[in-house]
DNA sequence: CCGTCAAGACCGAACGTTCTCCCCTGGCGG
DNA sequence: CCGCCAGGGGAGAACGTTCGGTCTTGACGG
C-alpha cells in the first residue's frame, strides 16, 4: 500500500486533499467551505494545499475533473456491459439511479457548482459545460445507434430527464425519482424502436 | 407618484432593497454576494437593511418569497386562460418555456438556492421545498383533471422534465430547450388522454 | 543536499453585524 | 402657529471573525 513507485510523482498529502475536497465540496457546497476546513480535515497544512494547487479554484477543478473521471469510466462500464444499443442506454440509465439511491447523494456535482459560478467566463463554469457537452454528445451517439434517424432530439429529451432526476434525486424519494426517470427513459426509447 | 397613504406602512427603502436582492441573488448567487453589494446597489445604508430583515437569511427568504408569489401568480394566470385540463397543462409548459427564452434566465431560482443550501435543517432548504411540494401537487392537480386516472407518475414526470428544463435553459440553446421540454410535456399529456 | 511536509504566524480584504450621530418629515398638544 | 418629539432613513465607523493566500522555521528522509 506504500508503493509508491512508477513515476513516484503522486503524493500522498495532495491524494488526501483532493479526497476531502471532493467530499465537503460535493456535500456542502463550495462557496461555503473555506480552505481551513479542507485543510483542516485532510490533516495537511496550507502550505501543502498552496503548493499542489495554484488556489482555491484550482482545487475546485481538481475536484470536478476526479467527478468527471468517474463519470466517464461508469458510463464506459455501463456501455461495455450490454450488446444491444437500447440495452446500453437502459445500463447508463440504471448507473444514473443507482448514484441517486446511493446514500450520500446530493444531486449533479456538475449542477451544484455550476449555480454557484454563473459567469459563463469563469473555467469552473466553463469546466462543467464541457463535461455536459460530452455527456449530451456521449448519449445522443448512443441513441443514434438505436437507429430510428437523427437522435438529437432524443439525446437533448434524455438528458432534461436526467438533470431534473439528478436536481430532484435528494429533494425527494429517491426511489420515486428512479422509477420515474427509468420510465421516461424507456418511453424515448420506445418512441424510437417502435 | 408620491402617494403613499393607504396604510402607509410600506417602507419605499425595503422595496428598493428587495429588489435589488432579488437581480443580485438570481443572476449571481447566494453566498459569493456579500450585503455591501446589495446595501450599495440598493442605495441604502446597512443600518436601514437591518432594520427591515433580522440579517442576511432573512433577505434570502424574502428573495425566496417574492419569487414564490410570483410562480404561483403566473401559473394561476395560465391555468386561468384556459378551458380544458390539458390546454391549462399546455399553458404552464408556455409559461415556463416564456421564462427559459426570457433574457436574463438564469435557471430556477430555487434549485439554484438549494444548492447552496444543502443542509435540510436551514429554513431557506425548506423553504425551497415548500415551494417545490407546491409545484408538484399543483400540477400533479391538473394532470389529474385530464382524466386517464390517478396522475401522481405523470406529475413527477413532468417535474422533473420541468427541473431538467430549468436546469438547463442557461446552459444550452433556450429554444432547443423550449422546444424539447414543449414535446416530452405532449408526450405526457398523449400518455393520458389516448 | 534537496524536496516534502508540519506548524503556525501573518497579511489585506471581505464577511455579517452593530453602533452612533444627524437629518428629515409628520403628527400632536399647547 | 409653534414647539416638540418619535421614528424612518442616511452616512459611516467599527465590531470580531473568517476569507484566500503567503511566509518562515524546522524536522524528516532519499
Amino acid at each position: 500500500m506504500s508503493r509508491s513507485t512508477e513515476g513516484g510523482s503522486i503524493s500522498e498529502a495532495r491524494e488526501r486533499l483532493l479526497n476531502t475536497a471532493t467530499r465537503i465540496f460535493y456535500t456542502e457546497g463550495i462557496h461555503s467551505v473555506g480552505v481551513d476546513r479542507i485543510v483542516e480535515e485532510a490533516k495537511v497544512t496550507r502550505a501543502t494545499l498552496y503548493r499542489h494547487f495554484s488556489g482555491k479554484d484550482d482545487l475546485v477543478l481538481a475536484y470536478l475533473s476526479l467527478a468527471d473521471q468517474g463519470i466517464r469510466g461508469q458510463v464506459a462500464t455501463a456501455v461495455a456491459s450490454s450488446e444491444s444499443a437500447p440495452d446500453q442506454v437502459r445500463a447508463v440509465a440504471k448507473s444514473i439511479t443507482a448514484g441517486i439511491r446511493s446514500p450520500g447523494f446530493r444531486g449533479c456535482a456538475f449542477l451544484n457548482a455550476v449555480a454557484e459560478y454563473p459567469d459563463a467566463s469563469h473555467p469552473i463554469h466553463q469546466s462543467v459545460m464541457a463535461h455536459r457537452e460530452w455527456f449530451l454528445n456521449t448519449v445522443t451517439d448512443l441513441l443514434a445507434q438505436t437507429g430510428g434517424g437523427p437522435a438529437d432530439a432524443a439525446g437533448r429529451h434524455l438528458v432534461m430527464l436526467r438533470d431534473g432526476a439528478m436536481a430532484a434525486g435528494c429533494l425527494f424519494d429517491p426511489e420515486l425519482i428512479s422509477d420515474t426517470f427509468l420510465h421516461g427513459v424507456e418511453g424515448i426509447l420506445h418512441a424510437r424502436t417502435a
